[in-house]
DNA sequence: TGTACATCAGTGAACGCGCGTTCACTGATGTAC
DNA sequence: TGTACATCAGTGAACGCGCGTTCACTGATGTAC
């Protein structure tokens, strides 16, 4: 769901060497490529030559091109997980009902959403999901926890809020969880398929007015 | 969005020559390797050995490796509309009433997403987006060209129902009939990388639950 | 009914390129004593 | 403060394999006359 990586907030002055920069610089470059191009079509020496070093400049930092799948969904994941436990807690600020911070949590993640230009460069884990035979059981199960950690914590804000707000549908709230992620996922293909950069944060408006009839109820007449 | 190819329907007894059917052998093969491991992974050389031809076989079908992955999409994006224009006739025939209809549609294609005992095995067009730098500009522009026609079709009903069913909230039409793409995409990518074959159906019937708020209200209490 | 030719659906062998990986080596910086 | 050694962050050259593509050819079926 994160956007581009904040190149200039990490990168110095001009061809200062900072520890770890050029395995930040391998991840960045990779992850545009398998965005675009999918794993497989993205070479190693396609890598090196954007980022500047050599093939066994490469294969110091990573063992195979699989320890270079794996670094760059744990980077993914927990970048993400910071992003939006960020948008939580301004969201979390600003009102103390839950029902509320969620909404406005939501209205925040649109905002983000519509500020790109760009269409959205796409999510990591819908890029593995499509790829998922090139990869070893281990990075299969880093997705799918990775997913599993974004259902709870959302189903957990629905169940605070559903204590004060009784449900107007018979739905799951898992469900309603993962609603969330499912909106995203096909919002970013929508907004990339169809060069519509704004179908994203309108997808997630949309998951917003669920929510709210969800808990609110629909008005009667608009 | 559809299933697996139908083999047995096309394939007569054994080993009878059909006109046209090695090509949709390829086809067959081939799809389901780009749903598991991208376009670049699933070489012409898997693909032969699957179906029992020589490499020169495969090339007398497809000029290119690029003319096959158009061949997949034409062919993808013509089995879903058959598939939909199906379902919602038959929707139609059950309710004269174009909201009605709709839900109806809408039951049935959850239905038949419920009736998968694996995880759906993927859409082509999610899975193209997320490769499309492996494509010309051919193959995207259909690509895009399919999910305009999908927004089309979904909106042109619901702007049906809405001269009958005045909206509850104040949302673009359009918007809620890509949601329903969004929905199908995220389910599927929920559903293949959770493993959990249900997902599907549920966001199917979330959105039926948002279209029915949307249409009709969300009742004042549980 | 027979012959000539065309088309269909492939075969078989070879090609060169780019890929991921390995291995021995290196120059700069850090640390122990 | 000097020396020895270790670690870090790479270099350079070579490897073999599999990939997509090409080309000349073929045997079975269809069509014209």
């Amino acid at each position: 769901m994160n956007i581009a990586a904040p190149r200039s907030a990490t990168t110095p002055a001009n061809d200062v060497r900072v520890p770890g920069d050029t395995r930040q610089r391998i991840l960045d470059v990779a992850q545009m490529s398998v965005l675009e191009k999918g794993f497989s079509a993205t070479s190693i020496e396609e890598i090196i030559a954007a980022v500047g070093i050599t093939k066994s400049g490469f294969f110091y930092h990573f063992a195979d091109k699989g320890e270079l799948a794996r670094a760059l969904l744990e980077r993914y994941i927990e970048r993400e997980k910071i992003l939006f436990d960020d948008l939580f807690a301004r969201a979390d600020e600003l009102s103390e009902d839950p029902l509320h911070s969620f909404l406005i949590a939501l209205k925040l993640f649109a905002e983000m959403f519509e500020n790109l230009q760009q269409s959205h460069p796409g999510c990591l884990t819908a890029a593995y999901c499509y790829q998922d035979r090139l990869f070893d059981r281990g990075v299969r199960e880093l997705n799918a926890a990775g997913m599993m950690s974004w259902r709870r914590r959302f189903q957990e804000r629905l169940e605070r809020i559903a204590r004060r707000y009784p449900p107007r549908m018979a739905v799951d709230l898992a469900d309603v969880a993962d609603m969330f992620s499912a909106l995203a996922d096909g919002g970013i293909i929508l907004s990339k398929t169809l060069e519509e950069p704004q179908a994203l944060s309108r997808q997630t408006l949309l998951y917003r007015e669920f929510v709210r009839a969800l808990f609110l109820g629909a008005p009667a007449s608009a």
